[in-house]
DNA sequence: CCATTAACCGACTGGAGTGTCGGTTACGAG
DNA sequence: CTCGTAACCGACACTCCAGTCGGTTAATGG
């Protein structure tokens, strides 16, 4: 609201820009079927029809959206990821990346990992693709790593546990969104403290 | 269709209960919104009238479905746990069990875990209340574990780590539903290799 | 065999939401 | 200044669906 609205004509493109903000915001906040194609419009500032000069469905509004976001986090996380450093410290980095990035952009996240409900083939073709890209390359990453536990990085095991990394992070992501006002080194921390030792802190004297 | 259709009329109670299995599998298939009550009494064998004589609305019948099945996973994983054993068997124990549980029964499993679309203020309190309470029936469950890597099992940063487990396994039981070739041992055996002994591996000589 | 109960159904209402279409007007180019 | 493009809007057509109601008939206890 406080933000300049000269209530007059916007060039297409901007006017574009503002409507994908939108169908953002509402769509990570009600989910796909739950939203009016009303509520993404008039949050754009504009009419009904207007959505539908610049796509041609809901659906394809959100699959645009979709991609739009997704490219976003790959660029937020390759960024701030240097390939090199030792394998703790880089896990580290991407973790810290990925917090980040939920922080930035609480919206994106959920749109992207939190599972909705559309049954739409092309939808869930779209998200399924997303989701298999995203895996591999974090299977990439942790290639060393994986070999070291004795996993072929190609293996089913080896992607089940990138599985398993993947949504323990993000579980831990949604969490803290119902607690802001942990700090973000205390996520990271935490998320080491499981996924990079484990549970079992063996028989180790405490490093302290 | 094979299972014995009588096309006759039934008990109350029993219609109820095909009324809530129906609703079950429908509700994990489609989500919420995207499921129409014409589906679910067609799978209940009963025209959607029927449902309006059990239930009061979808929304009552969702919740009714959602607290049946979570007692029942309650109950699943209840069973098979023996309150003693060292830590690490402990943990096994009951991934080994929620993974049985989403074997057996994946549509209860996926409504249960999976769906966030829903609006409605009173379902979300619902969800809210299971996670809740399942979050912290872990976190006792964890508690000698998490004193042990320093954590205070009621601080903030204990249930952070939870809800990482809570959510790797579950993300687990996810890709499994995908491969479903894979025996649950190997779950089991992968998810342990991560959250009990994390990626480092230190510098152990493997234990064999 | 009869009567009462309760399981079941068809049809209707009202509301909400997607996608369409023809018209209006701001605005920038010439 | 004018004229055409493109941003914008209101209204409409159509579909789908939740919830209601009154009637029908199978089952059961007497």
């Amino acid at each position: 609201m406080a933000t300049s609205e000269p209530k007059k004509r916007m060039p297409g493109t901007a006017r574009r820009a503002r409507i994908i903000e939108a169908a953002l915001d509402v769509f990570a906040a009600r989910g796909y079927h739950a939203t009016a194609m009303e509520e993404i419009a008039s949050a754009a500032g504009v009419t009904r029809s207007v959505l539908y000069d610049h796509f041609p469905s809901k659906r394809v509004l959100l699959i645009t959206v979709l991609q739009e976001q997704n490219a976003g986090l790959v660029a937020h996380v390759g960024a701030r990821i240097t390939g090199s450093g030792s394998p703790g410290r880089r896990l580290r980095a991407t973790l810290d990346a990925y917090f980040s990035f939920a922080q930035d952009r609480p919206a994106a996240r959920r749109l992207l990992f939190d599972h909705t409900d559309e049954d739409d083939p092309e939808i869930k073709a779209v998200r399924w693709g997303i989701r298999e890209a995203r895996t591999r390359s974090v299977a990439v990453m942790l290639g060393r790593d994986l070999r070291r536990l004795g996993l072929d990085p190609d293996s089913e095991v080896a992607q089940a546990v990138v599985e398993l990394l993947i949504s323990g992070t993000d579980g831990l992501a949604q969490w803290w969104e119902r607690h802001p006002s942990v700090p973000r080194d205390r996520l990271v921390e935490a998320a080491m403290l499981v996924l990079w030792n484990g549970l079992s802190t063996l028989p180790e004297p405490e490093a302290h």
